[in-house]
DNA sequence: TATTGTTATACTCTATAACTATA
DNA sequence: TATAGTTATAGAGTATAACAATA
């Protein structure tokens, strides 16, 4: 048993349902569904349009409006006219918004610590390095820039 | 850029969103969500109760009820009275569930091997074996054998 | 009495289609 | 004409509370 080994895909998606369920309970003790959360740690180091948002959270921009709409009404995030088109709003986290996601992202990292805590240290390593490489590459691939 | 390096937090969540969206897709074209498809890939090596598949999937048994209806009447499981307790059901995949999702496993591989393509042969080997032992050790924890 | 599962109900989140206003 | 965003609406999935049957 100890020495059972899951495939790559059976792995991986177990490691993101963990991941995923961690992040989701964090979330939801501070009201945030995890779209919600995704939303704020998207606006941390962006200021995209509706349009972009709905890209980067792959949503339908109807559901971009009502995700906004709620954030707003909490006053997590702003929608600002934008300079250049008259039609185009951009969303930008308010001061609130940054200080919940920032609270979110520390009580997540002490969950990470746990899952990961049956890793030495050099595991941890090795594993955030080969997953940002795995990232850095899909986010190329996509488009999208990982480091705004 | 390409040295960028995220942390272990922001790593992890970002390849679950990944992962999970990859997955989330698949099931997608199969009319199937993806706790549908988390329940038939549980299924696949268990005969779980009710109660049991709640703490499974993490969802309220009320939830699995829902569940297990919608997936009964397209004939993807069954409830089979328990023999030993005559207030209890116990959930089994259907010949027709099985082959379900074992096309979707079979789809859902090919989306990991994909994004897993930036890495080595040696990197992937590395990245599952890490993974494995964090699922091992975490599903101890919670006192679920991953390999039952 | 406690537990297993179901029901009734209300809520959140999502997409589709039609709309307004700009481009 | 095409695009950015909103609205109206309907559907899926979730939890809470109350319930029946059995332990």
């Amino acid at each position: 048993m100890t020495d059972g080994q899951l495939g790559a895909a059976d792995g991986l998606a177990q490691l993101s349902f963990l991941v995923y369920g961690a992040l989701e309970r964090r979330a939801a003790r501070h009201d945030l569904s995890i779209v919600a959360t995704r939303l704020l740690g998207t606006l941390r180091d962006r200021t995209p349009s509706m349009n972009e948002l709905a890209q980067l959270l792959v949503l339908d921009k109807s559901s971009i409006t009502g995700l906004i709409d709620r954030a707003e009404r909490r006053g997590l995030v702003e929608r600002v006219p934008s300079t250049t088109d008259r039609r185009a709003m951009q969303v930008a986290l308010t001061e609130k918004g940054r200080s919940l996601v920032s609270e979110v992202a520390t009580d997540f990292e002490a969950d990470v610590s746990a899952i990961l805590d049956a890793l030495p240290k050099s595991g941890r390593q090795a594993l955030s390095r080969l997953v940002s490489r795995v990232l850095v590459a899909n986010a190329a691939d996509r488009g999208i820039d990982l480091f705004p």
